[in-house]
DNA sequence: CTACTTTCTATTTTT
DNA sequence: TAGAAAGTAG
């Protein structure tokens, strides 16, 4: 598998291409398209300025969203230069921010070695809040108040800006608690994800000898995925270049996928209304996908509206036609994939490691698993359960943690209970209080005599030891590298003892010795930053590196990934799988046109991921949440869409087509009694208003049939929209997501509900 | 305090 | 369906 936007038209560069690359100084604008070469374009223009002379390589700033689109460049700015340059800050935009938070860790009352925390620490934060505030879980779900509070700190909204902006209840309820957010984290010497952008632009917004210092220092700003970027990221980026104002962004807004992440396209709308007397570069040519690839991406983003325009232009000679495969259920689907594969498979056409399965949320890839293990073909699932994500390895990271930071209340919390010594949730939410009311870390809390006055005396000593072992661990973490470091903690406190009494125990003790393996070949990147001990350089890597970063070397296997996962990758063969209403796109976004825009351009993300072949499908009926649900072709394929494709069906659905149709003395037209397998199988076209097996059904028992994504209105509750459709006949049911938010999802059995189409 | 059972509920995408 | 939360027994 190759990665992003490599021209194949040698060393030179095209006329658009050339002139990104050789804008002097000011704000640069490239709108590039899927596969027009802008890692190239960016890479070039980074070498280029260091080749003659115009920036030395620690005045350069670099930013990515991935890891991996981070390594690619340092990698290719390497090759070209012929060197690597040293003291340049390439980096993903939380790197870039937990940097400029060390180093200025006193001004936001942290120490350097603060812990980031993740979306499950953020979440505990959350519930204690809550508990502190009495607000009910069952009122506000934490993840929901977890959620809300991440988009205000992306918007920039500040505690006391939200509390008088608070309107909602929702809102209103959450103002007194955001107003300790950030207390909460001082106390646990703790950053959240938001928080490595909030506070540098907070202490860069404030603070004006920082901000100078950081504008002198870089002359130029390059700024990857520009489309994707949120208030937070975009104010952090003219912070720093509003100095110099030699700031270069990449994007293309066809592909901003983010929004749902607090990301505003209208970011890379108004640039040049942002960097006034900006240049804009148009790279239109595409060097990836074969022209009927490209055409099908142009028809189906041209469907949006709120784009600046632009059309991919092929420069690959004419290839395979896109084919559209409609099967009966998930299992059929993912058959129908794997004989695609195998067909070309056995024609010599590719081999498995140029073959991506993609779909739109991760619990589709359980029925993929399922086929490729029942056929034994080898696969790589990307990104779905990170390793840091194990429980097993959450608990070591937890005591690392605890050693590198004993105010990190999380850490502590997870820490003491594994293994589990006598230590309960009584006792540690004890200590917590504890440790808040006398201002020191929970760790001291442990064995502070007048926090733990209550504690038994069993406890006391268990606690005492758990203290002992930390202190213990920190004298060694000063300067032993941090795989010394796990090794000698996982024999002291007996972790893989504990763990081979459970179930997967063999697996879990595995892969804690691949945890110590990995933490010994962490290579440890610098980048001109010094004081730090190996661990805290670990712990931030272990946060921050997500699934992506992680995929393993290139092997001759199939890869499973979501459709956002695949943002910035290629490969000779794509599916895009689940091409259904509801799924994608996903019921949520029916009724906000700009979250349909966006999950259009999700999908034109995938389709320009494809290079020779590409293959759609989706399948009538599926398993969601343990209950069958039936659906239609996603609207996104319209009939234009439609022409430029090779439209099949399995056999199963066919048989289960023509069963039906027999059964219920259905006439069907007899274009489906023709062919039977391959390209010659007849059209089926699936009228996405009307003909699909549920109505069929449906018909016959006298009850209405309704399809996911119709408008429907009911006597009481007012309209709604259909998320899912589950049973049939006398059973069939609806989940009908109602317009009153105060009603919100209920789910009705059709033959009692008296629905009727459309609006009241 | 822990380990177990039952109940509930919520389902997108991720740095 | 699966994971979390709440409840129960030892």
């Amino acid at each position: 598998m190759t990665v992003t936007d490599t021209p194949r038209t040698g060393s030179t560069l095209n006329e658009a291409q050339r002139e990104a690359v050789e804008h002097g100084t000011g704000p640069l604008l490239v709108l590039a398209g899927a596969g027009s070469g802008k890692t190239r374009v960016l890479t070039s223009r980074i070498a280029r300025l260091v080749q003659l002379g115009m920036a030395r390589a620690d005045q350069i700033l670099a930013v990515t969203f991935t890891n991996k689109a981070a390594r690619e460049m340092k990698e290719r700015v390497a090759r070209q230069l012929g060197y690597e340059p040293r003291g340049m800050w390439l980096g993903t935009f939380h790197a870039i921010g937990a940097r400029i938070v060390r180093s200025n860790a006193s001004l936001v009352g942290r120490t350097p070695s603060f812990t980031i925390y993740d979306e499950s620490d953020t979440l505990g934060v959350v519930k204690r809040l809550m508990d502190r505030h009495r607000i009910s879980t069952k009122t506000y779900a934490p993840r929901l108040v977890s959620a809300t509070i991440s988009e205000a700190r992306n918007a920039l909204v500040s505690p006391k800006e939200y509390a008088s902006l608070a309107l909602t209840p929702l809102a209103k309820a959450l103002a007194p608690l955001y107003a300790e957010w950030d207390a909460a984290f001082v106390a646990a010497n703790a950053v959240s994800f938001d928080d490595l952008l909030w506070l540098p632009v907070a202490l860069l917004t404030a603070n004006a000898d920082a901000r100078d210092r950081l504008q002198r220092q870089f002359a130029h700003v390059l700024v990857d995925e520009y489309q994707d970027t949120n208030r937070a990221q975009y104010e952090l980026i003219k912070l720093i270049s509003s100095g110099e104002r030699n700031v270069c962004a990449v994007g293309d807004d066809d592909q901003a996928i983010y929004g749902w992440r607090g990301a505003d396209v209208r970011n890379i709308l108004d640039f040049e209304r942002d960097f006034p007397a900006a240049r804009v570069v148009r790279l239109e040519e595409n060097y990836r996908s074969v022209p009927q690839v490209l055409e099908l991406a142009n028809v189906v983003i041209s469907e949006n509206r709120e784009r600046r325009g632009k059309t991919l232009r092929a420069t690959k000679p004419a290839g395979e036609q896109v084919t559209l495969i409609g099967a009966l259920d998930d299992r059929d689907e993912a058959e129908a994939i794997l004989e695609e594969v195998s067909g070309r498979r056995g024609r010599g056409d590719i081999s498995l490691g140029d073959v991506a399965v993609l779909y739109r949320t991760n619990a589709q890839s359980r029925t993929f698993e399922e086929a490729l293990r029942r056929h034994g073909v080898p696969y790589r699932l990307v990104g779905a359960v990170r390793f840091y994500d194990r429980r097993e390895i959450k608990d070591l990271v937890s005591w690392l943690r605890l050693i590198a930071n004993p105010s990190d209340i999380e850490a502590l919390t997870r820490a003491i209970a594994s293994p589990r010594r006598g230590v309960g949730e009584a006792t540690v939410e004890l200590i917590i209080a504890g440790a808040r009311e006398a201002g020191i870390s929970v760790l001291d809390a442990c064995v502070n005599e007048q926090v733990i006055a209550g504690a038994r005396p069993v406890t006391k000593k268990a606690l005492a030891d758990f203290v002992g072992i930390i202190r213990r661990m920190q004298v060694i973490a000063a300067d032993a590298s941090v795989d010394r470091l796990l090794a000698d903690l996982v024999t002291t406190i007996g972790f893989v003892e504990s763990l081979r009494s459970e179930p997967d125990g063999d697996e879990r003790i595995e892969n804690v010795g691949e945890m110590i393996r990995g933490a010994a070949e962490v290579v440890i990147d610098e980048g001109g930053e010094v004081g730090l001990r190996p661990l805290d350089r670990f712990l931030q890597q272990a946060t921050l590196a997500a699934g992506v970063d992680q995929m393993g070397p290139d092997a001759d296997v199939i890869t499973l990934m979501t459709l956002h996962t695949a943002k910035g990758l290629e490969f000779p063969m794509v599916v895009i799988a689940g091409l259904e209403d509801g799924l994608f796109p996903l019921s949520r976004s029916f009724d906000d046109p700009e979250r349909l825009e966006e999950e259009r351009r999700l999908l034109y993300v995938g389709i320009t991921r494809a290079e020779r072949t590409l293959v759609l499908t989706w399948a009538r009926s599926r398993r969601r949440n343990g209950e069958l649900i039936q659906s239609r072709l996603s609207s996104f394929i319209t009939p234009e869409a439609e022409q430029l494709l090779a439209v099949r069906q399995t056999a199963r659905l066919r048989a289960s087509a023509r069963a039906l149709g027999t059964q219920r003395g259905m006439g069907r037209p007899d274009s489906w009694e023709s062919g039977s397998f391959g390209a010659d199988l007849p059209r089926w076209r699936p009228d996405p208003k009307r003909e699909h097996a549920l109505d069929v059904e449906d018909q016959s028992q006298d009850t209405p049939s309704f399809a996911t994504g119709e408008r429907v209105t009911h006597k009481r509750f007012g309209s709604g929209v259909i998320e899912a459709l589950s049973g049939n006949g006398r059973d069939a049911k609806v989940t009908v997501r109602f317009d009153d938010a105060e009603i919100g999802t209920k789910k009705l059995v059709i033959a009692f509900a008296g629905l009727e189409r459309g609006m009241d």
